[in-house]
DNA sequence: TTTGTAATTTAGGCAAGTCTAATTTATATT
DNA sequence: AATATAAATTAGACTTGCCTAAATTACAAA
């Protein structure tokens, strides 16, 4: 194992809290992000910050450093194409693999992940609808807009989602909402942004904020 | 995780060592074959009695619970089930996969295990001739004699191998014997029991003694 | 400019798993 | 029956990753 799966995970989260690379990330944000405690994520920092993955200066956040880019995103490359192989091949719906391609993710073996990937056809995104970097660690340009700010009367594809939690991935399904699914906007109330939409399947759905603001949409 | 990493390779070393269950195993070779120390091994061993995972008593040696053999089994069957899936599926040759699989036993999901099992076609065996225990911890009877003690003359069909050694595994494949191959055998020295055979191919191999050992054989 | 406060860091500890060095024990051999 | 010795165990320590509680520090508000 290149890095340990605690590091691999620091770095995960340093990298997506920080929207990929650039922004500044609160000691704080990761010890939630990670369900630690913000000393745990000091000493952490600490190590990170030794081995140069990371760029820390104490009491002002960290950010990635470009050797700690290149770690996080091969870490998200096995991840997503584990969950590729897990929907695709043994069947797994999309609501259920996040956690197991946690676990998957760690093991190491450039060998492993580059036969898992010819074999399933180098997959662009994952079940989710993100994009999964290439061997070389470039990411193609990933979900972009998002629900919420949408027009009224408008047609749209899933693209995507933000959050790959069981519970909420479990409710889009009720909803019959998942990436590939079309989605026409009928109504959004102005008071608090809650929309109303007909799902490909005929089915009127409706859409709290807070939801609009997790599914990401492309042109239909 | 049910069990630790740790905890479930000391099982399996024990349950291994013991030829299934019964037999008494010294802490020693534990250690051996764990490559680390008799004390390390002496700490683990307490852990594990603790959690009546083996049946131990100091300076006698120790041996699995029924329990622990259940655990064991487990173990063997989702890495020989890997196993399978690393040389069928993703195409790798059968004397790199131990090492991977070792890694991918560790991941816990029953849910996962049986997937997998099903998208494989519930294969009996893995590729080096191992049976591989069903999901109730049945282990058919295994692979039975060895190439020493066979008959001047005999044909025969290798059905396994005795050690996973990817060095070991390389050395049969340079000489052409996997299981599945045909040997007939030519010569036995009688002074050192080393072997002359002829291969599937045509060809004629040597075979010291500690190798014939190492592989097992079936009726041809 | 001072001060309150929330966020962060330090200090001190714990558990798992490992190690070396010292001690104990079983047992084989006189 | 005594004893030598190889194997096993204990003692004491280290590392990683984590925690709680007690300082610190940045910075916004007065």
């Amino acid at each position: 194992m290149r890095y340990t799966t605690s590091e691999e995970n620091y770095l995960k989260a340093i990298f997506h809290l920080g929207h990929g690379q650039q922004e500044a990330v609160l000691t704080s944000e990761i010890a939630s992000n990670l369900n630690t405690t913000a000393a745990s994520v000091t000493d952490m920092l600490k190590k990170l910050s030794e081995k140069e993955l990371v760029s820390y200066e104490r009491y002002r956040g960290v950010r990635v450093t470009r050797k700690g880019e290149r770690a996080a995103l091969d870490v998200i490359r096995r991840h997503r194409l584990w969950e590729v192989f897990l929907t695709d091949v043994l069947k797994f719906g999309w609501d259920e693999v996040h956690h197991l391609a946690e676990e998957l993710e760690h093991v190491s073996s450039d060998e492993l992940i580059s036969r898992l990937d010819r074999f399933l056809g180098h997959p662009r995104f994952d079940p989710h609808g993100d994009p999964i970097p290439d061997k070389n660690g470039k990411l193609l340009a990933g979900k972009v807009r998002s629900l919420d700010g949408v027009n009224q009367g408008s047609d749209w594809v899933v693209s995507g989602v933000l959050d790959d939690a069981t519970p909420f991935l479990q409710f889009l399904n009720r909803k019959g909402i998942r990436p590939g699914i079309r989605l026409n906007v009928i109504h959004i109330d102005p008071y608090d942004q809650s929309m109303l939409v007909a799902v490909e399947s005929g089915r009127e759905e409706y859409l709290s904020f807070d939801v609009t603001q997790l599914i990401t949409v492309a042109q239909a």
